[in-house]
RNA sequence: GGGCCUAUAGCUCAGUUGGUUAGAGCGCACGCCUGAUAAGCGUGAGGUCGGUGGUUCAAGUCCACCUAGGCCCA
């Protein structure tokens, strides 16, 4: 029989290190196999629900660390609040329509051209469903619980049924309307362009300067005064409705040979170079923002009488002194400033081109000729009329047709709006009463839809929810509860590609009719919906349509991006439909930067991929890393992070390995004890946990994560590994195995493992798993375990103070041995015969406790002094307390390997001290008999 | 250019209503242990709190401006 023998050496076979890549994928299928997110709804009916309603990501590409952080944010939310009392249902969702998709498909040859609407649908269908498919398997390798089986895909056909019906009821409340708005035009290719459809070449463009006749001048300016214009597109001229200015800017009225003019102040040089000035001067200064709603005429009104009209000043913080005179010529059907300024001061959209790029009748003068064969006509009309005050060229970048490389147009062509403007006020009283985190949301939110113009809700795009409208013969749109319900019925039947495989008639109820269709033809609308009011429908197609969920829902949680995306669609929404936010709360996130705090994209190449870190370290580091981030605020990614995430999650796995090997003996219902009954310290330890339990709760209702993690993390370094588990071997080992001491330890440790394996499932559900594995529970899985209750003691407040007072003491002691160590006196602190010379409170204190002190210290010899003062020379000064260190007399007992005076006080036991040979008699009488073996060397 | 935000040790973060030598964990250095061992323990070195100016007896904390960066607009 060996010494080591003898001792109550902990056993376990749960391994120091994870082999997370591995052992994840295998535990993630025992849960699907074994249903464990049914089965935690399951146990959570009836109760409060909770409902966290995902926002669909796009399903195109690749999931990155954007993706994994707001995905393992919502899982540690909804894994929390289904362990503490909630049923918190998990629906996570995608967002399937849209350009991207259809340019994916450009890009892999496929010419849309070339074949008809439905088959181009179909291709577009198989492609985002293969896309969902491949994320839904990234996501479920991070470890998030949800209802993978049935999400909510915004291609479903209930999805887009329910869409439509969104669609019906804003129609039915007066806010969908027609207008009409600039868009990018494609003249060669007659089509409209989104940006993305645009690349930038150089051309040369004409540049002109042209004066407007003031007519109302106020009483700033005489009507012999004249606005100077500059710009490059002087086929727009005949569609101008107004002058811009910037109201912050100074502009001067100046006399320049003879005639007046206002520029803006600090362009005046420039100006006066380009168009040839010889004597300026400058009659007076006059601020932006007075210059509003003068009136100027048209400057082609002695052309044509058709331009004779009078526009107004208006103001626009976007006009720069980059070029031109600091005026701007707008011309609201061609030019998206233009628009947004034109609109605000309720100018007419007037678009002057066809389809063809050719000009229309509302340019008389010019009518049938391309725009660009238009310039120099318009030039020279101006010119006729005297309003042109300088001609030139110059070659500037400008955009193209991605496909046919020809220059595009701004041209204003008819939308489907959805008006915000009708009932702004309301949905700005709905985001009161929302709550917002981190609080600045409301802000920003509510800034974004005071300013934000009518919602344009039509694309001139095949892959998406078409807008569910016919035309009646005399152009009249027909949108009426009874043809959206049959549409909506049709939808949730056959898919929206039924839009577009059958005629108007067959899409209309049996019987329908119009008195603006006599002959009972009708047409459809071809246009599709904008793809966020795909999404921005979802409180209604998931939230409102599945009776387990909840509407409004308890929580909405995205990138920050979604203020003006998806917080802001659904909220419009929802409160045309609902009169109500579709959430109660919103937390927004930042986004991840890479190391120097850049945006991370391919072309920089400073990516790292969620998938690369689950194969070298394991999803766990991931959800680590997460919890260990501000989200609130922008996130720098960098390997280094995942490394340290992956250095603490070494510690909590190992400090966890500790506590279950040294429980591997104790059965708490047989050897546990009342928390009354156990010793001071022991209670402290209680009265810690408890008190780190009542924190991370705290901190996971305020889903602050990284206090959540940091309270544990410190817990397990400070107070467990350091401290507690460390001085508990001499009793955890040495003592007899049913020492009451020992057990009234391991009933600690016990509470600790059960409580921070429940506390950290939410973020590390994978390794909690795996320890609850090698406990002795009656649940199957700790998912499946409710979080405990904070228990609070009568104690704990004297506890708590008397023993962090220790720790300062325990402080002091260590650096003296720290100190004795390099002076060679000692090695270990076994070695060690402390001596404190203490104030009177710290020698109360010491008393107080009621402990082992020696014990608690890891030293041989503990004498405490009588006083400070008793001190000698060599000690220790501290604030309260001095130390003295020396080297233990007598000699190294090799079972509890302390330096003790009274080996061999026991005869039959020569090598022993004496509280190991009475424990050796006790409990392994066999030792007195056969001896021991020597130790072997390794 | 506009709205909103961020900036404290190498890294991730604390720093209460402005009030003594700015804290923690990790990493790092040095040491101890070899009965948590591809573990454990201890001690220590690291910061002109992005910059400038201001308010104040006193500013990481309040104000102004600037710089760098982010999201969303234009």
């Amino acid at each position: 029989m060996r010494i080591k023998d003898t001792l109550n050496m902990g056993k376990t076979k749960f391994p120091m290190r994870g082999n997370l890549p591995v052992k994840e994928v295998e535990r993630q299928k025992l849960w699907r196999e074994n249903h464990v997110y049914e089965q935690r709804q399951k146990l959570n009916e009836g109760k409060p629900t909770f409902v966290l309603h995902d926002g669909p990501p796009f399903a195109n590409g690749n999931i990155h660390m954007g993706h994994a952080m707001n995905k393992i944010s919502k899982d540690i939310i909804v894994r929390y609040k289904s362990m503490t009392g909630y049923r918190a249902p998990y629906v996570p969702g995608w967002d399937t329509h849209g350009l991207p998709i259809e340019q994916q498909l450009a890009k892999k040859g496929v010419n849309r051209k070339k074949m008809s609407i439905v088959e181009f649908r179909k291709l577009c269908y198989d492609f985002a469903k293969k896309e969902v498919e491949k994320q839904r398997k990234d996501f479920m390798r991070l470890g998030v619980s949800a209802e993978w089986d049935n999400p909510y895909i915004t291609y479903q056909p209930e999805y887009e049924a329910a869409e439509v019906r969104v669609f019906g009821k804003m129609a039915e409340k007066g806010y969908i309307y027609k207008g009409k708005k600039p868009v990018y035009w494609s003249p060669s290719s007659e089509s409209t362009l989104a940006e993305a459809e645009i690349e930038y070449h150089d051309i040369k463009s004409p540049t002109i300067y042209v004066a407007f006749d003031v007519v109302d001048g106020k009483d700033l300016l005489d009507t012999d005064t004249k606005f100077i214009i500059w710009t490059t597109t002087p086929w727009t001229i005949p569609a101008n409705e107004g002058i811009a200015v910037n109201p912050k800017f100074d502009y001067v009225q100046v006399e320049a040979d003879g005639q007046k003019y206002v520029v803006a102040a600090e362009l005046l040089d420039k100006v006066k170079n380009d168009i040839g000035w010889q004597d300026v001067q400058v009659l007076k200064t006059i601020k932006g923002r007075d210059l509003e709603n003068l009136t100027a005429r048209h400057p082609l009104a002695k052309f044509n009488k058709a331009y004779d009209r009078v526009v107004p000043v208006m103001l626009g913080n976007y006009v720069t002194l980059d070029t031109g005179t600091g005026l701007v010529h707008i011309a609201p059907g061609h030019g998206e400033d233009d628009y947004n300024v034109g609109v605000k001061y309720h100018r007419p959209i007037l678009s002057v081109v066809d389809a063809k790029g050719l000009m229309t009748d509302d340019a008389p003068g010019f009518t049938g000729q391309f725009y660009d064969k238009a310039n120099p006509m318009v030039t020279d009309a101006l010119k006729q009329t005297g309003a042109l005050l300088k001609l030139d060229f110059f070659t500037h970048s400008y955009p193209h047709d991605w496909r046919t490389k020809k220059p595009v147009i701004y041209r204003a062509t008819t939308q489907w709006f959805a008006s915000v403007e009708a009932f702004r006020d309301q949905i700005l009283q709905a985001i009161d009463g929302v709550q917002f985190k981190p609080d600045w949301g409301q802000t920003r939110l509510y800034n974004m839809i005071k300013d934000r113009n009518d919602w344009v809700i039509s694309r001139q795009r095949a892959w998406g929810v078409p807008l569910p409208i016919f035309y009646a013969e005399d152009g009249t749109a027909i949108i009426t509860p009874e043809t959206i319900d049959h549409v909506a019925n049709l939808f949730a039947k056959y898919g929206s590609n039924v839009w577009f495989e059958r005629e108007a008639k067959d899409l209309l109820p049996d019987g329908f009719h119009s008195e603006h269709s006599p002959n009972g033809h009708f047409t459809k609308e071809k246009d599709i919906m904008d793809v966020w009011f795909d999404s921005g429908s979802s409180h209604q197609a998931v939230l409102a349509a599945r009776p387990y969920l909840t509407y409004p829902a308890d929580l909405y949680l995205e990138g920050s991006d979604q203020y003006r995306g998806w917080f802001n669609s659904s909220l419009i929404t929802s409160v045309a439909v609902g009169g109500i936010a579709p959430y109660k709360q919103i937390v927004s996130q930042g986004f991840t930067l890479d190391g120097k705090g850049r945006k991370m994209s391919k072309s920089l190449g400073n990516t790292i991929s969620p998938n690369d870190i689950e194969k070298q370290m394991g999803a766990e580091i991931i959800r680590i890393w997460v919890a260990n981030v501000d989200t609130s605020a922008d996130v720098r990614v960098t390997q280094e992070s995942f490394r340290q995430a992956s250095e603490s999650y070494r510690k909590i796995r190992n400090t966890m390995r500790y506590l279950l090997s040294n429980v591997s003996d104790f059965d708490p219902k047989q050897d546990g004890y009342a928390y009354a009954d156990l010793n001071s310290v022991d209670r402290y330890m209680e009265v810690r946990l408890n008190q780190v339990l009542a924190k991370a709760r705290a901190a996971y209702e305020a889903y602050d994560f990284q206090t959540v993690y940091k309270t544990i993390s410190n817990f397990i370094t400070n107070d467990l590994s350091s401290f507690y588990l460390d001085f508990a071997k001499d009793v955890i080992y040495i003592d007899s195995k049913n020492d009451p001491n020992r057990r009234k330890m391991q009933t600690v440790f016990y509470d600790c493992l059960i409580t921070l394996t429940k506390l950290l499932t939410p973020i590390l559900p994978h390794t909690t798993e795996e320890i609850w594995g090698y406990m002795d529970e009656p649940e199957e899985f700790v998912q499946l375990t409710d979080i405990p209750e904070v228990q609070h003691h009568e104690d704990e407040d004297d506890l708590l103070s008397a023993w962090s007072d220790f720790m300062n003491v325990r402080t002091d002691v260590q650096k003296a041995l720290e100190t004795a160590r390099d002076q060679k006196i000692i090695g270990k602190s076994l070695e060690a015969a402390v001596t404190i010379y203490p104030t009177e409170p710290v020698k109360a204190l010491l008393t107080s406790l009621n402990a082992d002190i020696m014990q608690l210290l890891i030293v041989s010899k503990l004498t405490i002094a009588d006083s400070m003062d008793a001190a000698p020379a060599d000690a220790l000064q501290f604030g309260d307390l001095a130390v003295s260190v020396a080297h233990a007399p007598g000699e190294v007992c090799p079972r509890c390997r302390m330096t003790r005076t009274d080996i061999g006080a026991d005869p039959k036991l020569p090598m022993l001290c004496g509280r190991c040979a009475a424990i050796i008699e006790a409990d392994y009488p066999e030792a007195l008999t056969e001896g021991f073996e020597a130790p072997k060397k390794k």
